[in-house]
DNA sequence: AATATTTGAACAAACGTTTGTTCAAATGAA
DNA sequence: TTCATTTGAACAAACGTTTGTTCAAATATT
């Protein structure tokens, strides 16, 4: 490790003083009269020798990062991976330095990220929860700290947050099954205490219940690969087979896809299905998938949108929770039953 | 913003100096033969006030940040999304922080990122690099920065990598096509610049002129949905269409089914497809794609145990350049022509 | 009882910046 | 020439930790 060269290195070399160089080298300039020699000087000697600043020391006088964190649930789940790669672009943008994190779907890890972040001086947080505990969360909204929850949130806790219209989304998606002619319709559900899940849930079974359908299924309790494997495997055992599947996620359909093709069940011939999340590879599958699309691209700009005005005091009467409403896209994948 | 809590709160609180305070909070009491009523009271206090160190303080005096970053060209790829993700969680476990960074594909963007971290002290680099310049990479490099660069790498230069036998992948997937009697293939390439698609290439060539073919086209220039829509469109227009398209990435392969789709081509009946990179849903498509799979997590894991061999300074003889052999997963998408 | 050793904790100096304030020199006005 | 103003830059005190060293009290040893 080189000795790294430091503000007064270059102060020593341009005979100027430690302040001087730093006003030059963080603009301020103009602001504190710096001469038009002493500013070259300085530039050319910082880059000659490289100089890179501590960015701790600078922090810790300061108080500036410049940085915002976002956390999510998994990168492995494309949705979220998806929404990283959006987020981190337009965050560029704006000047700031984005710290992703991925707190593997685990709460206790979420805090500990949380914590880390934290002491990071990170200046404001975009959030996809892992669990159903938001303790952690409020005490650093609490202290004033900007924040915006994205896709998952908390019914009973004011927390900003921009989502889908998790309810209405289910409520269309059914409602396309049984004008189709479903009315034996299995629902496989991600995480029980997520609140996305609760309000598909509760949308799916809302409609249900205004068609009059008392038969309702719903299954799993993972927003996994695995959890939609098994949960299909197992509904094919039944002694009444549903008609149509309905997915809670990407992932989930992923998984039933799998089971459905070693029981050799046809989609949609033997079997409908319609899923929460869109992906480009949807439509390239054996039966595209229909599919209720959440408006993502829009989810993070409304997102980084409430976030930066948070961050600059901004007084705009924006609303803290958004609810966008999803796209149901039609493809291939329901059958009209006669 | 809550004025935070810092250690001299908790030194006056518990009538302790911040000398101690900050040995027990940082578990030298030991070390320091700190008394077991001091810490207990100090720990206590800590965690009622929710004391929560200033990293940057600490940092800027002890140099260690625990914190190693990963750097990939996009998220937005499942392909290093995935790696992220399984990255993160095996850092985590050894105790250090990852700090994930997006470079968008822009080496500018790069440079100025790994500057960042530098500023940051990390004292790890884990990059897949975006560009074909490596200047900056190296520059680091020869300052001691224990780095490692995954599955891209750079030929003319000794940075160590960890990646996967790219020129056996493309010889084998080539030879593949060949032997189910292939003769006229398009090969749909990458960023030209990067070693695995030079590698590809060259692997491709070598084969086809193994076996004495010397009809060889090499068409597009990104790792890209888009690129592969692109080329396959056009090349359909040929007025000798190719019986068999090898796609250097999973991404390209999308962008071609998606063309092939809008013709209605259809695979394997009126082309032949093999891919490098798998994915789960390669399995689903309307015709399975048959591809060469990269050995993901091994290239993480060693990675990883090169880093920390570094970081720790053991000096086993670890070679700095590994290739791990690629995996020909074979599926439905290549038919055998009479 | 006198000396040596152990135990527990504090002093004070870093770490590399940023920044409110002061100050001298140069310039302009009268 | 004298006083006021502008211009250019330096002083020195933070920021919140960590850590080499010192020091007093308590205990053990002779």
């Amino acid at each position: 490790m080189s000795s790294k060269i430091k503000i007064i290195d270059i102060a020593e070399r341009t005979g100027l003083s430690t302040t001087t160089v730093s006003r030059v080298l963080t603009g301020k300039a103009k602001q504190y009269r710096i001469g038009k020699r002493s500013q070259q000087i300085i530039e050319e000697v910082a880059k000659e020798l490289n100089y890179i600043p501590n960015h701790f020391a600078a922090t810790l006088k300061s108080g500036k990062t410049n940085t915002i964190s976002l956390i999510v649930p998994t990168l492995g789940n494309p949705f979220f991976a998806n929404i990283a790669s959006l987020i981190n672009n337009e965050v560029r943008k704006l000047g700031y330095t984005l710290i992703i994190s991925d707190s593997n779907e685990d709460i206790e890890t979420e805090i500990l990220e949380i914590q880390q972040l934290v002491s990071r001086n990170v200046e404001g947080f975009i959030i996809i929860p892992s669990g159903e505990n938001f303790e952690h969360i409020e005490q650093i909204y609490s202290q004033g700290l900007p924040l915006v929850l994205l896709d998952r949130y908390f019914e009973n806790s004011n927390l900003p947050y921009i989502s889908t219209d998790n309810y209405q989304g289910a409520i269309t998606a059914t409602k396309y099954l049984i004008e189709h002619g479903h009315t034996s319709i299995a629902c496989i559900q991600g995480v029980k205490s997520s609140t996305p899940n609760k309000m598909r849930i509760k949308g799916f079974k809302h409609a249900m219940q205004e068609e009059g359908l008392t038969n309702i299924h719903v299954i799993g309790d993972d927003f996994s690969v695995q959890n939609g494997y098994q949960e299909t495997k197992l509904l094919l055992r039944w002694k009444e087979r549903p008609t149509a599947i309905f997915a809670l996620s990407n992932t989930i359909t992923m998984g039933c896809l799998k089971a459905l093709k070693e029981e050799n069940i046809k989609v949609p011939d033997d079997i409908s299905i319609i899923t929460f999340d869109d992906h480009l590879y949807l439509d390239f599958l054996e039966t595209p998938i229909t599919c209720i699309a959440q408006p993502v691209e829009h989810i993070c700009k409304i997102g980084l949108k409430y976030l930066f005005s948070k961050l600059n005091n901004e007084l705009e009467l924006i609303t803290d929770h958004v609810m966008l409403r999803p796209d149901l896209k039609i493809r291939n994948s329901v059958k009209k039953m006669s």
